[in-house]
DNA sequence: CGAGTGATTGACTTAGATCAATGACCGTGG
DNA sequence: CCACGGTCATTGATCTAAGTCAATCACTCG
């Protein structure tokens, strides 16, 4: 059972709320009250160091859910903030441990789920282990290729993309440039299309 | 209620295994038949990913536990070395999953686990975002300093802790060599103490 | 007692960070 | 409707911190 299978049979429990371009879900350290599946548009996950630097945690899409940590702290460990027009569905705290209490498979499916997302920073973080930017973005757009011929949607802007590889939007910018003038990738309407190696 | 006091619930259950230093406790690709704690000694965890570079995915001391992967996937998605000797206890996946059926608590306290890592996993993935080296060992040391007088014990060795942080183990040399210098830390057996700004 | 590995330091090079400037685009308000 | 402020996208020039190559010493293990 997947988790998005078991919130469709507790969707009506859920609350929905729209959220305008630029506005603020939460902030980090705000009262965690549940967790949010985000419905349509793109949230940006942000978090401030002790020391004041802003790390992206990720950009969720649809489909996604954000602040499972709800469940486990009282606040928020991150903000987030909706980068288009989007529309999420709260699930209170106490409503989820009821169901946990009740139905096992429920609790499988969302252990999957969060062992998902370890999984995915595994890779992320990996991904941070290699040197040279060119590999990174490679290593990012294999991860990530989807669809007949392989592309990959840029998440939100190409500056976002940059934070996300831990490069300065500029070395970002020209190493796109220089794959796309290598023949390597292929720009089209906002996807990165991974061209196959001659 | 902890992941460790559920265990020890069902410790009886646990199958203990040895290690020599060096031996490797399972390979990537391996199936998977549960998940393991480490009761002594240390275990590096290390994934290879598709174009052959090696990455620590962690160094898991006593108490930890490995593979949880193992509940959702057939197969282990990192290898497991003994750093030094150790000792293992491997609780088989049927068993924790007949637990879950029958105890919600255990399924609460094992997400509880799961998220501590999301977290680990996403402060790990912050410091990979810092440009300088002596901030990213600042941000390490800080995030780890326990004890009366704030102390790191180094994971493994200092090799390790390069990996960990994204630096060639040279470069890590000499951050630590010009930190001891300028008084910010002090290297005492093993540890790294964080000495405070005067 | 070698062989292998970690720790440490030196010299040199380079990839990417920084600083800087420009054009495109978008929403907003007068 | 258009001017304006803001942000993103893109490219250039420069600089430096960290990577790379290399050598040495210490230590452990069979």
């Amino acid at each position: 059972m997947d988790v998005k299978d078991w919130l469709a049979t507790i969707q009506g429990t859920g609350i929905a709320r729209k959220l305008a371009a630029g506005q603020m879900l939460y902030d980090q350290g705000d009262p965690a009250i549940g967790l949010y599946e985000v419905v349509s548009g793109k949230l940006r996950q942000v978090r401030v160091d002790p020391e004041g630097r802003v790390v992206v945690v990720g950009i969720a899409c649809a489909g996604d859910m954000i602040a499972e940590g709800a469940l486990f702290s009282p606040i928020h460990d991150c903000a987030a903030t909706a980068v288009t027009k989007a529309v999420v569905r709260l699930y209170r705290k106490a409503r989820l441990l009821a169901e946990f209490e009740r139905n096992p498979d429920a609790s499988l499916a969302f252990m999957a789920m969060l062992f998902g997302q370890i999984l995915n920073l595994r890779v992320r973080l990996e991904r941070r282990s290699i040197q040279s930017a060119r590999d990174r973005v490679l290593h990012y757009l294999t991860a990530n290729a989807g669809g007949k011929e392989q592309a990959v949607a840029l998440p939100s802007t190409v500056k976002d993309l940059a934070a996300e590889l831990g490069l300065t939007h500029e070395a970002l910018y020209r190493t796109l440039s220089a794959m796309t003038a290598s023949g390597e990738i292929a720009r089209r309407n906002g996807k990165i299309c991974l061209l196959a190696p001659l």
